[in-house]
DNA sequence: CTTGACTATATAGTTACTATATACATTACA
DNA sequence: TGTAATGTATATAGTAACTATATAGTCAAG
């Protein structure tokens, strides 16, 4: 195959195979990772056609993240052992990366999902709403926790979403327990929270009680929000219904899409009985 | 949520909670990408735990391929209908990048197996092998072609194989007509071929003819392709077999795990009847 | 024989960091 | 309370992998 007596390409024809700058080629013949077969006595580069197998291993290799100097190293040797062994290898790798983009698509899919509800919400509505039994991934018990506790609890329930791949693009919310709602104390969250859509086997997940909640919204800083909760109560009580065993509190929208925190939006959603 | 009186973090410890380098953040400050909520009046920058959602959804443009200015014009906004135009095109692109890995992932596996069955072989052996039907991507016709007309067909199957996401990791072969080789005309070839697995809706293929062939393999450049050919037509007649309709030829080694010419492996695969 | 399209080298600029040097601030503890 | 260790800041230079530009030589067509 190949060797039809041989015609050679100049560089800007070999660049245009390859789809890449001419200059490209000359830097990656400087740095000697892909040298033209042929350099003529003007300086002039040729490079084969077989030239273009390498060429596009590099390619390869370098959309699987590689430096050029790893695939520089690897490539040198050029014996059919080493190039497996980089196969075998590069294979768990982008397995890893294909696992990793269908997370992101996950979470792409949730944010669209969630903003596109709440722009189409009122928040000035208060409803009852039925919700399925849902999953959330907990953090570890935050009740009664200083700002520093609190602060260091938050950087850990990162930390272990990020670590075990649980970050679902849903945000991340608190709960607060009744007793600690019905003494005013709406900031003191029992546990982080982070909804788990499709659960992975092997952690812990708490599942909130399928049920009616009251769902409102809390526009600006926590300073106010205590005139939300008591129009939440009021309409509670208007319709006779009595408070639940916990308060979700999760942003709707955040630092993401509103630049002062005045604008930010929180959704309360009360377990009623 | 998150606004428990509000604790702030240094760099250092913002750094920690992002896994990033202190210096990106200081970076990120400079080029007013992200920037502290609070600078005091010694200079030191005190991040809110807020600001983590913001940093996250950098990080996820990032991997998205976005660069820091394209994501600042973009977040510089920051209105939930401009993020939300943000996440529907970026599905696409998350969507179109699984996809490309997935192609990957299978031209790996293909670079694998051929590998692993190349280093296991004789190649002095001369074997009659059964082949199942087998479907390949052609070239244009190419017989007659000069040297010029010839590397053009190349070039431009390449750039096809590649424009129609066809390239599946097998080698570029070459199908010679049963005339050409009884003229010794071993590379005046019809067409170049690429083995297609799993083909796709909407392309035109050519499909191999189940059956016999005798297959063998020649060390070296084309010059001496003829002495293989020879070697290979002795077998063939002492077997009582005849030449077929086409002749198969590609690299086993090439380019890519061989550095010189002399050492390339060629697999020829003669139909015989 | 000239014009336009190509080739070359050398050098500087780009992006997104990362490392280093120097100076000032804070905290830990003896 | 003093001092060492650790933290912060800025400024600057270096890095990878190109990319662009300036200048000069080469080649092919009309």
């Amino acid at each position: 195959m190949f060797n039809k007596n041989v015609k050679y390409f100049t560089t800007g024809e070999f660049a245009k195979i390859c789809k890449v700058n001419k200059q490209t080629l000359i830097y990656y013949d400087q740095i000697g990772l892909l040298s033209p077969v042929i350099k003529d006595d003007k300086g002039y580069r040729y490079y084969s056609i077989a030239q273009y197998d390498f060429f596009s291993v590099i390619e390869l290799l370098k959309t699987l993240g590689m430096s050029l100097k790893g695939i520089q190293s690897y490539l040198a040797e050029q014996s059919p052992e080493t190039f497996l062994a980089l196969m075998r290898q590069q294979q768990e790798i982008v397995a890893h990366k294909r696992r990793e983009l269908e997370l992101i698509e996950g979470i792409i899919k949730v944010k669209i999902a969630t903003l596109e509800e709440a722009v189409s919400i009122n928040f000035d509505d208060i409803k009852i709403e039925h919700y399925p039994e849902t999953t959330y991934y907990l953090s570890r018990n935050i009740e009664n926790a200083t700002e520093e506790q609190f602060v260091k609890g938050v950087a850990d329930f990162i930390a272990e979403l990020d670590r075990s791949q649980l970050d679902t693009g849903y945000p991340i919310g608190g709960m607060t327990k009744r007793e600690q709602v019905l003494a005013g104390n709406y900031t003191n969250y029992s546990h982080l929270y982070m909804e788990q859509p499709s659960p992975i086997e092997g952690h812990p997940y708490f599942k909130a009680i399928a049920g009616d909640f009251l769902v409102g919204y809390h526009i600006g800083t926590t300073a106010t929000l205590h005139e939300t909760y008591e129009r939440l109560f009021k309409v509670m009580h208007k319709e006779g219904y009595e408070l639940g065993q916990y308060v979700y509190e999760e942003y709707i929208y955040d630092a993401v899409v509103k630049e002062r925190e005045e604008d930010y939006v929180t959704k309360i959603m009360m377990e009623i009985k």
